[in-house]
RNA sequence: GGUCCCUUCGUCUAACGGUUAGGACACCGCCCUUUCACGGCGGCAAUACGAGUUCGAAUCUCGUAGGGAUCACCA
């Protein structure tokens, strides 16, 4: 039989980096095994889904490059086949209906808390006598013996069923919960492995009585852990954007991404290669760690900065273009393209060269910052014999470079004499990708225009 | 509080019951160097605590502490 997975979020926000990293496991676990890999949105709540967020769960999906093998399934329009399960379910006696009131189910509530047992609906072995429309459905859940999950990350774990309340499967407007809608759509859908957040860990042991009672085949669970901010505690705004897709919007690559996401919790043998093949290949749900592994920033920079660095330039000239909305003649395209692999040695994200496009977009590009601009002014005669000595040379590399080291021995200099106020003139910083390949790509007119102009 | 789960450098993690407890990120130092980087080399740094089993425990058992998940007519 071949492996079906899914991915189920809820659309009452953006896609969570969490659900992200569930989606990502989903993904690589049905590659792994050549199966299918699909999404379901789950949205029952039609008060709290949104338009919106259904939009945002695609976007972050689309970034990361994980999209469905199969159209997206949306559970509202499955709820006819929930509904028909719950009143299979109620026929056969696996399920009751329930006349409790939310004055008196509040009233139980309190008293399970204080006895540590679950809410027991006096209805559940009553039978309906005043024939009043105003029940919820419930399942009869088992109250002797233990259910065991045999899960692929956390390995076996059982529970007491006694412990197991008589869950709610069609709420009183008949319409049904998420607790049997999922389990309905899961075995529609054909779905051989459950790979979702460990909060829901507790569900499936109540879940899976739905699915004794119907006899079918119990697909296999992996309840990943959960992503942590950096202090320990559930992830949250403080701790920085928990949105998948503002961490795009920052410059981060698609696959840096996916290698951070899927090493949390996950040991790759090569941390830094987005090789997916290789990847699919080594993933394993049981090497998946149980314990919550902290979001960390700082390793998500470092391995975006080494993505960045082995990526295609015209890629990453693309991601650039548009982040900044630039449109740009050829010419200045390829200057930008050629100093490029320069500047992305010292970013963690793309759009850290933000004060670099300027000095190697514009042509005619004249430092405008007034501090450096001063220190220019007392070196005009130096920059004007250098353009002179430029002016003369052949354009390679090696030249202009022998070219600045004569210079420096003519006059009794240090390089660190010209080296300063050469690259104000030429990109009005004071940090910049080395000079000579500067100029070089500069090229010989603008170079001269720069160190000419009278400041 | 009940139930379930977890605990190895600051962080992510590796380690058939036998390793000087390994790697990566971060941090620090040195080298390279015209700046900032990249790169190279090196350093700091961990088995939560306490018992037990064993010739031998990070690894197995129990207890303690800490953390997490969950306990809706939400999903």
């Amino acid at each position: 039989m071949s492996v079906i997975t899914r991915f189920a979020p809820s659309p009452t926000g953006f896609l969570h980096i969490g659900g992200a990293r569930t989606a990502i496991f989903n993904f690589l676990f049905a590659k792994k095994h050549k199966g299918k890999y699909l999404v379901r949105i789950e949205d029952t709540d039609l008060k709290r889904s949104t338009d919106e967020a259904i939009q945002a769960i695609h976007d972050g999906l689309e970034w990361l490059n994980i999209v469905p093998d199969e159209k997206i399934i949306y559970q509202s329009q499955e709820v006819k086949s929930h509904v028909k399960i719950a009143v299979e379910l109620l026929e056969k006696g696996f399920a009751y209906k329930c006349y409790l009131n939310s004055d008196e189910l509040k009233q139980l509530r309190f008293k399970s808390r204080e006895n540590g047992s679950p809410i027991k609906s006096p209805w559940r072995d009553k039978l309906n006598k005043n024939n009043d429309d105003s029940f919820v459905i419930r399942l009869k859940m088992p109250s002797k013996g233990k259910t065991t999950i045999r899960d692929l990350v956390q390995g076996e774990v059982s529970v007491n069923n006694e412990i197991l309340d008589d869950m709610i499967i069609l709420r009183s407007d008949r319409s049904p919960t998420y607790m049997l809608s999922s389990v309905v759509d899961d075995y529609n859908m054909g779905i051989t492995h459950i790979i979702r957040g460990d909060d829901h860990l507790n569900n499936a042991f109540r879940q899976v009585q739905i699915i004794k009672f119907l006899n079918w085949k119990e697909p296999s669970y992996a309840h990943v852990p959960l992503i942590h901010g950096s202090d320990g505690l559930k992830l949250s705004k403080r701790h920085g954007a928990t949105n998948i897709f503002d961490y795009h919007k920052m410059g981060y690559t698609t696959e840096a991404m996916f290698l951070y996401l899927m090493q949390l919790g996950w040991t790759a043998n090569n941390e830094n290669d987005f090789d997916l093949d290789k990847i699919i290949k080594e993933f394993s749900l049981e090497k998946v760690n149980k314990s919550p592994a902290r979001f960390d920033i700082k390793k998500l920079n470092s391995i975006n900065s080494k993505n960045l660095r082995q990526k295609d330039l015209d890629e990453v000239l693309e991601l650039i273009m548009k982040h900044f909305s630039l449109k740009l003649e050829n010419i200045q395209k390829y200057r930008l393209k050629s100093l490029l692999p320069e500047l992305l040695k010292r970013t963690n994200t793309y759009i850290e060269i933000k004060d670099d496009i300027e000095w190697i977009t514009i042509d005619d590009f004249i430092c405008n910052n007034k501090d450096n601009l001063l220190i220019l002014k007392d070196k005009n005669t130096t920059l004007k014999e250098i353009g002179f000595l430029l002016n003369e040379c052949i354009w390679s590399k090696d030249s202009i470079d022998s070219c600045l080291k004569k210079y420096i021995i003519d006059k009794s200099l240090k390089f660190k004499d010209i080296g300063p106020i050469l690259r104000i003139a030429l990109t009005g910083k004071t940090s910049s990708p080395d000079l000579v390949t500067v100029i070089y790509e500069l090229g010989c007119t603008i170079s001269l225009n720069r160190l000419n102009y009278k400041y």
